[in-house]
DNA sequence: CGAGGATGTGTGAACGTGCACATACTGACA
DNA sequence: TGTCAGTATGTGCACGTTCACACATCCTCG
């Protein structure tokens, strides 16, 4: 079929060697370290860019057994891929980090339950030498398959049940912290949508908000809503508002559903800060999108992809990664929502 | 330094031959195609899932001068390619067909001009075998490198001067549909924040914005601004309604732009839509946050990159596909802000 | 002056696969 | 019965690299 590249054949380490008048053992030992003579090196290198050589990767991987690639496995529906403010981030992140390592990052997206069969065949299949998973699930049959195959991998966000290198913000301790200066401004009747229940990050953000409240804690003005999404704020907001009408505060699981609270406040007649002070958690786009702007959690995104590489790499190069994980320090950024 | 993977090593065909009693050749026939018995090829199959075996990729490579692997290529900056809503669903249109045809993704992000060599090697290097590329420059190293190597690619939107395939969205003709309909609603002193007129796609909104207007059409009530970016929008609209005070609807060039917009007119004391009508363009999550939510042009992001790697694909068959460009049908989205 | 380390170079054998080729058996047909 | 097409299988080589090993030279030190 792929008839070989139009122009002329790839030189390869032969073609160098032969214009440098050396063998292909010195032209290996430039590229890959060794003894060699000044002289000889300075042939090497000019007969290299003479015959435009670049090495073949798929030799380089076959005998080297790896492939100087790391997967980057994000296990979300499409939909929320997209309204995700922080996937684009990690992903920055991690994709810069292996650069550096001239490693190469492949994006795996795991949408479907078909899907994540496929992904944990690729996984098995030596495509990749480690891996940075988000946001994955409990009993996840890619998390089986990586603690199975001890796959070098690291999580962003903390799975339940898994031993192995994670990396993650303190979602406790953050949310906490915001609810703390929230109350310090004077509000008493402060309510929290909280969403996502079923992941850790969910279920942290509840629990700091209601250590920060401690036996002011009301269960009755907790909204649980299914996703970190605007919509999701906005219902929630409703009925939120109806339920506790003398709220005076609302921590939002995450900028998108603070926005929409804010919309749905708004639509109630309600003025924000005024009347009803809104905090948000990610320092997102959403954030600064709001009007009055969100006070919020930064969530540094770009380190969160880039320590989770790292942790990676770290396997990767025989060292031993911590189990315990890693968190990044997300500070309370206020502005004037609250 | 990476020791073999802690388990034992993985099979491989000579494993799956001894284990079902037949040769190399024989396994290889049942996984590519060929005439084998179906006694033999029961009795592989079993064995295959007996030792668990998954082909070496690397060394199937090798010998068939191939990666089955298509490149991804961003060229923004990190900061703009977090805030651009269109790259998500580009990279998830284009990653959803290459998986469908069993090719892999990998993502590579341009910022620095140090990244431009390092992909444009890249590149050269046969790590991919074709290469989806999103938003290029203009005598980009990039696409230099792209032509002379006669690489299978396929834009996402039309660098000029370049002869290869593409998609795009007809830019031009969204951009008049969309201000015909803003005319139609009785508005008079339409203006534009144009954003990006380095590249095609903000020059071609311009264009036609320009016809649609016609005779109408007044220079000065264009302001350009660099970036699609919230940002630009505000201070853009600033200057606009300085300018020309009288402005009673504005076309933005991006629904980012046009969201700024709309906070610099509530910021000037204008009502939206009742003083002044907004219009954007992407239909992003941007349109749906601002209050009222945008008329917008709905970008099919994920056709878009499901498209371009298609054309990628397509010449990877040996077929040759359309150096002409392919325009995805971008319908007007009516909402209220105008 | 010879042993032995440091430096420099060439050669052969893998790595795991796909493919071309050789081989062998079957049945149909002249 | 010989030939030929179709079916079925095994074998050798090539893909481009790295790495271990053998070998050669030089310098130093006892």
């Amino acid at each position: 079929m792929t008839p070989p590249p139009p122009g002329r054949r790839r030189s390869t380490v032969h073609d160098v060697a032969k214009a440098a008048g050396v063998s292909r053992g010195t032209v290996s030992r430039v590229l890959n370290g060794g003894y060699v003579s000044d002289q000889a090196r300075e042939a090497i290198q000019t007969a290299i860019r003479e015959v435009g050589y670049v090495p073949n990767t798929a030799a380089r991987n076959l005998v080297r057994q790896r492939t100087q690639a790391v997967g980057f496995i994000v296990h979300e529906p499409h939909s929320l891929f997209l309204e995700d403010p922080n996937i684009g981030g990690i992903m920055l992140g991690a994709n810069t980090a292996l650069s550096k390592a001239d490693y190469q990052m492949v994006c795996v997206v795991v949408d479907t339950e078909r899907d994540t069969d496929r992904v944990a065949r690729y996984l098995s299949g030596g495509f990749v030498d480690g891996a940075v998973i988000v946001s994955a699930r409990h009993h996840d049959p890619i998390t089986d398959v990586v603690e199975r195959l001890g796959l070098p991998v690291a999580y962003v966000g903390h799975p339940p049940g898994i031993s192995r290198p994670w990396v993650g913000i303190d979602n406790l301790g953050a949310a906490r912290a915001i609810t703390e200066k929230l109350r310090a401004t004077g509000r008493r009747r402060i309510g929290m949508i909280a969403a996502a229940l079923d992941r850790d990050s969910g279920s942290d953000r509840l629990a700091g908000f209601r250590e920060a409240l401690g036996a002011d804690f009301d269960e009755d003005l907790v909204e649980p809503v299914p996703l970190y999404a605007f919509a999701d704020g906005e219902a929630g907001m409703r009925r939120l508002i109806e339920r506790a009408p003398d709220l005076d505060a609302v921590f939002g699981a995450s900028d998108a559903v603070a926005a929409g609270a804010v919309q749905a406040l708004r639509a109630a007649g309600r003025r924000v800060p005024d009347d009803v002070g809104v905090v948000g958690f990610d320092d997102s786009a959403w954030a600064l999108r709001t009007d009055p702007p969100l006070s919020t959690v930064d969530q540094p995104a770009e380190g969160l992809g880039a320590a989770a590489a790292e942790a990676v790499l770290l396997q990767l190069s025989g060292g031993v990664a911590d189990a315990d994980g890693i968190l990044l320090d997300a500070p309370v950024v206020w502005r004037g929502s609250a």
